[in-house]
RNA sequence: GCACCGGUGGCGGAGUGGUCAAUCGCACCUCGCUGUAAACGAGGCGACCUAUGGUCUUCGGGGGUUCGAAUCCCUCCCGGUGCA
């Protein structure tokens, strides 16, 4: 399934392939997320052709809920519903325990802040949980206004009707193979980044316990028709403590597992070196999925670190409020993004980045898009998310390449000024 | 010509003697967004200063009443409606 054709001679990074049942992806690559099979305001066929996209996520939660397993198998699975010949993934709905429970109201992320690092971010979180009355709550159970943790699995209620419904290790495994993507995800539980160390270990042990049901249930559904075809990855836990980090993924990754997922918290800017501790335990054989975590920064260091595969919404969801990627300024001083809704940009006729060669940016300027923001037009989130894709998927494409051919520190030095 | 209603910050529109440099919405200016609760959220938006405070100038123009006026009175200008 997974077949590694190059390797850095001083790093972790790999270059290599995943073979599904639906094509191969060719690693590093980075994956869109279309969380309710479709990736905002694209269309499959932009998705793969504009952007070059070789596989799509797609989340069971949210799609448990709507429009529902039914609906999915009557479809014929996600790939013929959603029009998506290539790869598919799932996300297991475990990190909706984290954003609709211990997350939710609270303005955090599962990027903190390093202590010191931005004392007023950390100060305004603060605030914000203790003017909601939120400051101290919970204790042995992650629970927040729609997502409630315990030792079995995770009661939710649907953000989109109030509903209550239950996820188990069993029943997201359940669903996923119902729904049929190429790669599936263990059910787990993604610790807020505010939890103290004590309760990341109770959120990675219950994680590994976890992990063994969802292998146990995924092979014991030999007569399902998808179940087999299925590759099923574990997820790494631990926050961002190095000890607990590497216990996980030492534990996962001695479990029968076609793949392994990265998932949880982690301290902002210092992704990369979490991401060095789980893959020098995991094993080299399988591909390695880093959830959630996809700004170009952290593509180019996760890579170098031996992930295979990211996943992330930043690039859809800043393009939908204003922002793009540029390729000047990443790692540094500069941002490696701009505003398109600032003033400067409402008479800037230059492409969003000259350097850049998507279908965006050969054929609009900074200026039309700012207008279409300005204008509130569904276009302008289009335009800029093909962009921000595109980015994002030809960034590890790049240093796939560069991979292959030897040239990662040039490949590195060219977009990281140091 | 007479009568009535109305003129508030870029726009709309609250306020109708002190707690008003003036609620709110829009626009505008920034910032944030990392397994999507998200085409979203936050802050700013008269000027100046020895800034968790102070000073000055603002509610069509001018004048007046009052300790104190966007708010009351007089007058002028402008807009709308009605009657001749």
């Amino acid at each position: 399934m997974f077949k590694i054709e190059a390797k850095l001679t001083n790093g972790r990074g790999r270059a290599g392939t995943i073979t599904t049942p639906h094509g191969t992806i060719e690693t590093p690559a980075f994956i869109p997320v279309g969380t309710k099979a479709t990736v905002k305001s694209l269309t499959p066929e932009l998705v793969r052709d504009a952007v070059g996209a070789q596989a799509v996520l797609a989340n069971t939660y949210h799609l448990y809920l709507q429009p529902g397993t039914d609906i999915l198998k009557k479809a014929g699975g996600l790939h013929k519903f959603m029009n998506w010949s290539g790869p598919t993934f799932t996300d297991s709905g475990g990190f909706q325990a984290f954003s609709l429970g211990a997350a939710w109201g609270k303005g955090i992320s599962k990027m903190k802040e390093k202590p010191g690092e931005n004392e007023q971010a950390q100060t305004r979180h603060i605030n914000k949980k203790l003017l909601e009355g939120r400051a101290g709550e919970d204790d042995s159970e992650t629970s927040g206004a729609y997502a409630k943790v315990d030792d079995d699995g995770v009661t939710f209620k649907s953000v989109i009707d109030g509903s209550s419904h239950r996820f188990t290790p069993e029943s997201s495994i359940e669903i996923q193979h119902a729904i049929g993507a190429d790669l599936i995800f263990a059910f787990d539980e993604c610790a807020a980044p505010d939890a103290d160390k004590e309760y990341q270990k109770k959120a990675m042990e219950r994680t590994h316990r976890w992990a063994k049901r969802c292998i146990e249930y995924h092979h014991s559904a030999n007569g399902r028709p998808n179940a087999q075809r299925q590759a099923l990855l574990g997820i790494v836990q631990g926050g961002p403590y190095e000890d607990l980090r590497r216990e996980s993924a030492r534990a996962i990754g001695a479990m029968d597992f076609d793949g392994f997922g990265i998932g949880g918290s982690f301290d902002k800017g210092d992704v990369a070196t979490a991401v060095g501790w789980v893959c020098d335990e995991l094993p080299e054989n399988k591909p390695r999925h880093l959830l959630g975590i996809g700004e170009p920064i952290d593509l180019i260091l996760g890579i170098e670190n031996g992930i295979d595969t990211f996943d992330c919404v930043a690039p859809t969801r800043i393009a939908r409020n204003g922002s793009a990627y540029i390729r000047s300024g990443i790692g540094k001083e500069g941002k490696g993004r701009i505003n398109l809704q600032n003033a400067e940009f409402a008479s800037d006729f230059a492409p969003i980045d000259p350097e850049c060669s998507c279908y965006t940016c050969k054929n609009y300027t900074r200026a039309y898009v700012a207008h279409l923001f300005r204008a509130k037009e569904m276009l302008a989130a289009t335009l800029t998310s093909v962009h921000n894709l595109y980015f994002v998927v030809n960034l590890a494409k790049e240093a796939r390449a560069a991979i292959v051919e030897g040239t990662f520190v040039e490949f590195k030095r060219r977009y990281i000024l140091t």
